[in-house]
DNA sequence: CTCGAAGCGGAAGTGGCGTTCTCGCTGGCG
DNA sequence: CGCCAGCGAGAACGCCACTTCCGCTTCGAG
């Protein structure tokens, strides 16, 4: 969790505007900064709470008293329980995608950027410390995929996209497959790396087999070089 | 859906045991027979109401008013609404998985096997009519992994075991790669093959790109056979 | 046939939890 | 100074899973 939960806390720039915009819509007034910083208690307490127990199903009695405050400010900066959550998803996928990328910016290749988001997403779900986290959003993973597509879709474009850049890269390099655009491919590959992700989180791969990191990536690769590559690379770029 | 939960009331023969016995456990008495007919009651119901629905927040007063039971009887029955819900996710998916077993038996070759597998969940996932028990079940099915891993294994362990025997064939034959082991193969292969379903089942594929069956299976051909398989076939089975 | 045990329907009751509401206080700004 | 929005504390509400109690029916053993 490491770039992703720490920064949570600490609070980077650019990529954790849209939740806190939207918390703090909720106390239009000129104190402006007094509610990002009450937000920022929520967040981060539930943040601890997450960490430790590794469950999205603690109280919101649990969470006012961990961050003294109270039920009724709590309720005047999110419009639920269900949003706080919404609101920490977006902010670990954001921060999480937003330090790849950067990352990745200083790899070599494609193939190489692509391994290291594997890596990464990978790598993040099985951490134990603090792994806790990723278990809890694991779990709402699908539950907001179910009870707000849109918001769905929104809080995971980060990831899509960076996934998108690459995997369009890779296909002009002529190092991955034609028969199936970029978009689809970006997709599955982000389906596959998720729900590797959430299945290494939980710790309960099915068959009682460990999941080896690069095992998956070796298959993704499979996946998206194909069989009929333009193998020798026609567009430099 | 039909050949899940058509045969979830009319019930097939072997596959469907394991939830039915600990059901019948519950009221131990020469009266089996009974018990399971009462036992059927609330599943189909349930059934009726996630198929219409496609949410599992249903109340357990719903479930009993339309299955013309009582509170006292549900109890008896099961031990809470999560143990109903377990038992109808297990059923569903032994039922299609001995189904498509035995579809399989009847294609050619593992690679016509694999992508019918590919092909079931997937339609499944995305049937309208009746959908509405995948979409109820995609969300079920992380929560179930979270807080029963054990349970989790075990239900979905006739698909996981479908897909490795296709794998180890497709291994044997010279089809598959083989610096992956079976077992990671196979449940790589079903990680994607059922996240994708989920997906497809809650319509919210994060890009607003649909996924289509044939690019999905043409993407897990590509990590089944990787870069270097031994194309010629090694041993003939 | 009788009687007792067990299953059942009906319905009130319990406890947990998310959410709302009430009230009294405080601190900054005109 | 006085206004008022934000806040803390906590009571209250509604929903829901789950429990418990009562009285009826059934069914099989004696």
């Amino acid at each position: 969790m490491d770039g992703a939960a720490t920064s949570a806390e600490g609070g980077s720039e650019a990529a954790e505007v849209t939740w806190r915009e939207r918390a703090v819509e909720r106390s239009l007034r000129n104190a402006r900064a007094k509610a990002m910083s009450r937000s920022d208690r929520f967040i981060s307490s539930a943040i601890e709470i997450l960490t430790e127990t590794g469950r999205t199903d603690f109280t919101v009695q649990e969470l006012i008293e961990r961050s003294k405050t109270s039920l009724r400010s709590f309720y005047q900066h999110f419009s639920g329980k269900e949003e706080l959550l919404l609101a920490l998803f977006e902010e670990i996928i954001a921060t999480s995608s937003a330090q790849w990328r950067s990352d990745v910016e200083k790899l070599p290749d494609t193939l190489a950027g692509l391994r290291y988001v594997v890596e990464m997403v990978h790598a993040q779900a099985g951490d134990p410390t603090g792994g806790g986290i990723n278990r809890a959003l694991s779990v709402y993973h699908l539950q907001l995929a179910e009870s707000r597509p849109a918001e769905y879709a929104r809080v995971l474009a980060p990831l899509r996209e960076l996934i998108l850049d690459l995997v369009k890269r890779g296909i002009d390099d002529g190092e991955f497959r034609e028969d199936i655009d970029a978009d689809t491919l970006a997709m599955i590959m982000m389906q596959t790396i998720v729900g590797a992700a959430h299945m290494h989180a939980l710790g309960s791969e099915p068959g009682g087999v460990a999941l080896g990191t690069e095992q998956l990536w070796q298959f993704c690769l499979g996946g998206l070089v194909g069989n009929g590559p333009a193998k020798a690379s026609r567009r430099k770029r």
